[in-house]
DNA sequence: TTGTAAGCGTTATCAG
DNA sequence: CTGATAACGCTTACAA
């Protein structure tokens, strides 16, 4: 391939002058460039980052180190941080699925001299650790896990206020008794819904009762065990918050098998929001995360952190989640009572449009918790 | 940060040494080495990536270059291929959302000597003519798109093949008329999709019907107004072919609040199997995509090729999808009959765990689809 | 076994 | 405005 070295002979000029024009300084005289710029495109020169990464010790390049994510969530935050790196005019170097300290430290440093800073997603408390000594050598921001490091930036998702939301929901509408379905133990998220599923139920007066905490691993088939668990000893509870979507779809699934109805018979509610909660039979009542913002977030902080080499203060970001109402977690007043879903007679009705995500107010470090009613898609 | 210059200085050897003696060559002195080692630990020294690949012209880096999907399938896919990098010591450098030409070009361009090779996902044929420039650089692996550009090695989906299975399976259980909701013109998936869709229609001895082709474009609302307009103008077809499961589902939704059955009045099927089918109510009839596997053969594809040096025949693998038959396209014989779903008693039968994906079967190049039939979930 | 020194392909600092 | 030339941090002949 054609180096700098090559163009330089083709147009009959230095190298110096070469690398000047081809990164548009101004002091160049109109000949050279015109002859430059026809050398670079006759020999298809393409510069070569690496070395430039080099000298510069600049590389536009952003890494990524996420836990084995995997579904929308996961796309969404991709999505959020590259689109956001492309506009500022990075890349991302991205690495997944670090499974231990170990693994974790051996990829930050596969991403040295290769990137002028991390973004860096550790879900598990184990890892501030190896978080301590990366953030010596790279400018880092930690997407949502809130066990503050005050010293690194971060952007996290309000998740004790959402599942609060969501349960004190629950219970407002008069369900009686709500279990929960946890994420795994040691994840940072799954401990802050917790926390807000029993504070809603501290603050409605009733003390939380381990018999009602379902132990699942966000996983769909773990919502499913727990449902089975549920129908092994009854009663049911009246409604139940899955910490996440995916469990939710699980137990769902369980129940519909089992012939048990949601809302009629047990009212449910999620956390996440995922693209096809809204399409569910019935649709979920959940908290909506918007991951995608999450990512673009992250990529902002990280860049302005790059910019002002080191210096500035770290800023901790609190994304909010927004409650989601749907139809599955209604009080119906009529358990076991007739089919809920009405007969419909010979026309045809035209249903309406789906309904749009929630617009995406930018009203970024609050922690409140907007509502949103939403009616049947 | 220390450079191998003071971890030289701290040993009190030279940089040849201590280079040697990170990088395991075997001849070294056994005191040498623990001084060095020491001297390592010590300074905290990570080596810097970009100067090894400068000097090696080797990066152990994949690049990843990806229109803006989202979802599960990408999801997977970037999965896929990270997983199997990082078996094989590598990383990957991705890039999404190359909206045309020109940045398709401008993202491979930033890939220049920091990556060993190229997986390029590129589903609109106009980008035939940057792959080619691409090509001449580096080693690449197409994904998914079987407009053959031979000279490239490619592993790509049975589409045509796979959604002729599933129109197929649906004629044979006797739905009378077959519909299909489309993907985006100019996309191969959706085009090479649509062509089983007829092929299977043409071999039932019938001809396909352009009124029974809806546009969709890969989205839900797109699917959602797919069934808006089947609903304006009925009777309503048999069955419904979805080129893809995200529009089965607004297909789904839309029918559902118009008090539609399925598949009592209208049999569907999708394509892609993404995880949540089988939670759908009802369970949704589809051809599954592994995605992972996708991703994984094509960095085995591409890392073969850079140790190969070139010198290799491109190869052109085809995924087969397996149909998954599930309740969403019973032919019930009973049209507007009365309700499918039966009254459940008192006592609560427990479900049976959900089923697991179909085992990962490693036949590789056939292009026959295997039929799977599936209980209800 | 070890050290010296010549690159790798750029950018950036000087003189001119 | 332009050209030498010294970095950047590392690997790797070639000598010793």
């Amino acid at each position: 391939m054609a180096t700098i070295r090559d163009v330089a002979r083709e147009a009959g000029v230095s190298i110096a002058t070469v690398s000047r024009i081809l990164n548009g300084s101004p002091r160049v005289s109109e000949e050279a460039r015109s002859r430059v710029q026809a050398a670079a495109d006759a020999l298809d020169y393409w510069p070569n980052v690496a070395a430039k990464n080099l000298t510069t010790s600049r590389t536009h390049t952003l890494g990524v180190l996420l836990p084995d994510l995997y579904g929308e969530f996961f796309s969404e935050v991709i999505r959020g941080i590259d689109h956001t790196a492309q506009r500022e005019g990075s890349q991302i170097l991205i690495s997944i699925s670090h499974a231990n300290t170990d693994t974790l430290l051996t990829t930050a440093r596969a991403m040295q001299g290769r990137t002028d800073g991390l973004i860096l997603m550790a879900p598990e408390k184990s890892s501030a650790a190896a978080i301590e000594r990366i953030r010596r050598r790279f400018p880092i921001v930690l997407l949502n896990p809130r066990y503050h490091i005050e010293e690194c930036s971060s952007v996290s998702i309000a998740n004790r206020e959402a599942a609060f939301a969501v349960v004190d929901h629950l219970l407002r509408i008069g369900h009686a008794t709500v279990a929960t379905i946890t994420g795994p133990p040691g994840n940072v998220d799954a401990e802050e819904r917790l926390q807000g599923y029993r504070d809603a139920l501290k603050q409605a007066g009733r003390k939380p009762d381990p018999a009602l905490e379902f132990a699942g691993d966000f996983t769909e088939s773990s919502g499913f065990r727990a449902a089975i668990e549920m129908l092994r000893y009854p009663p049911l509870p009246a409604a139940v918050f899955a910490a996440n979507d995916y469990m939710a779809l699980g137990f769902m699934s369980a129940l519909g098998q089992a012939g048990i109805r949601i809302p009629e018979d047990v009212a449910l509610a999620g956390f996440d929001d995922i693209e096809i909660s809204r399409y569910l039979t019935p649709p979920l009542t959940t908290a909506h995360v918007d991951a995608h913002q999450l990512g673009a977030r992250a990529v902002r902080l990280l860049i302005s952190k790059t910019r002002s080499a080191g210096s500035a203060v770290p800023t901790h970001e609190v994304l909010p989640a927004t409650l989601v109402v749907r139809s599955s977690c209604e009080n119906t007043g009529n358990r076991r009572g007739r089919h809920g879903r009405k007969e419909t007679a010979g026309t045809l009705p035209l249903p309406s449009p789906p309904p749009r995500k929630p617009s995406k107010k930018k009203n970024g470090k609050g922690t409140g918790i907007p509502t949103r009613k939403e009616t049947q898609p």
